[in-house]
DNA sequence: GACAATGTTACAGT
DNA sequence: CACTGTAACATTGT
């Protein structure tokens, strides 16, 4: 799942290759009979606009904003990607070849390696150097948009996140108070509500929380200063320590040459259920809960 | 075939 | 209105 590690691995690339190519033409094959957005590529006609407004134009730059991909263009443009659960973009000229190859996801089915190409691909920009920017999306959930420059600041895709955690203004009386925010919330689901802070998903929540000692199910407000110490410094050390490791794949996050990062392997709780916990002297076994619709893991014994 | 995987949002309910 | 909880979206693997 491209959390804030993965996006901003995902950033990086994107300004160490793709800096002042031009986009010579675009391709998709999304569409959506449902509740799609009217300014969303999966609506046909939106692609229209969309093509129009970025083929031509040179790539400045890239940058990440929350969990989303903002590419500035030459003429005031941007193309915002979020890859939602399953996207990632990939670079190079390999992004049609069989999915086993360069982009090998876990569990890939017997009818894609049959494939002669990657059936995951959803769009695709052609660029001046002859090489391709494509988007790996099983899911089909990502969201791709554009906007122009002057807009971002006010557009609805992105003005209801809250701070970003690694910033360095991002103290932790900032976090403490953002948290505070929601009082009655279970601390799991407020690490990942994006209103609040931005970021944070279902792998590094967990993460942290094992790290601070704090065990999901707990309320914000009965959440002394201290224990939110704890989470503030395990959060900017997960965050950190994915990006340093390349992202998580554990499912099919890919970085844009098709390579797995390997945070996945730095899990402590994340997919653990049943493996006895880690932590020296603890004896605990990961369990797993739902909060908020969503898979919790947990070590009772050491988080309270 | 039922269920699990999840980021975001629409919407029902309190 | 503010907040909380749940279903939906999509696809594939077990």
């Amino acid at each position: 799942m491209p959390e804030l590690p993965e996006v901003q691995i995902t950033v990086n690339g994107l300004n160490n290759y793709l800096k002042g190519l031009k986009i010579t033409a675009v391709w998709t094959n999304y569409n959506s009979a449902y509740h799609i957005g009217k300014d969303n590529i999966k609506n046909p006609k939106y692609f229209e606009y969309f093509k129009k407004e970025i083929v031509g134009k040179k790539i400045i730059g890239a940058r990440r904003v929350a969990k989303n991909v903002i590419i500035t263009l030459s003429n005031g443009s941007t193309i915002l990607i979020h890859m939602k659960m399953t996207g990632h973009l990939l670079y190079g000229n390999y992004v049609f070849e069989k999915s086993d190859k360069k982009d090998p996801w876990k569990g890939v089915s017997p009818k894609a390696l049959t494939d002669s190409f990657n059936r995951h691909i959803r769009l695709v920009f052609s660029l001046s150097n002859k090489k391709y920017l494509a988007l790996s999306d099983v899911r089909r959930f990502a969201k791709i948009t554009h906007i122009r420059e002057k807009d971002i600041e006010k557009t609805t895709h992105l003005e209801k996140l809250g701070p970003e955690p690694l910033a360095e203004n991002f103290t932790n009386e900032k976090f403490l108070s953002r948290l505070t925010l929601r009082p009655n919330m279970k601390i799991k689901q407020a690490l990942i509500e994006q209103s609040l802070i931005s970021g944070i998903g279902n792998i590094y929540s967990d993460e942290l929380l094992w790290r601070a000692d704090v065990l999901p199910t707990r309320k914000v407000k009965s959440i002394r200063p201290a224990e939110f110490k704890k989470m503030y410094k395990a959060m900017k050390t997960v965050l950190k320590a994915g990006i340093d490791f390349g992202g998580d794949s554990m499912s099919d996050y890919r970085n844009l040459l098709g390579e797995r990062g390997c945070f996945q392997e730095k899990h402590r709780a994340y997919r653990k259920t049943g493996e006895k916990c880690s932590k020296k002297g603890c004896n605990g076994i990961i369990l797993r809960t739902i909060i908020g619709a969503r898979s919790t893991h947990f070590c009772n014994k050491h988080q309270k």
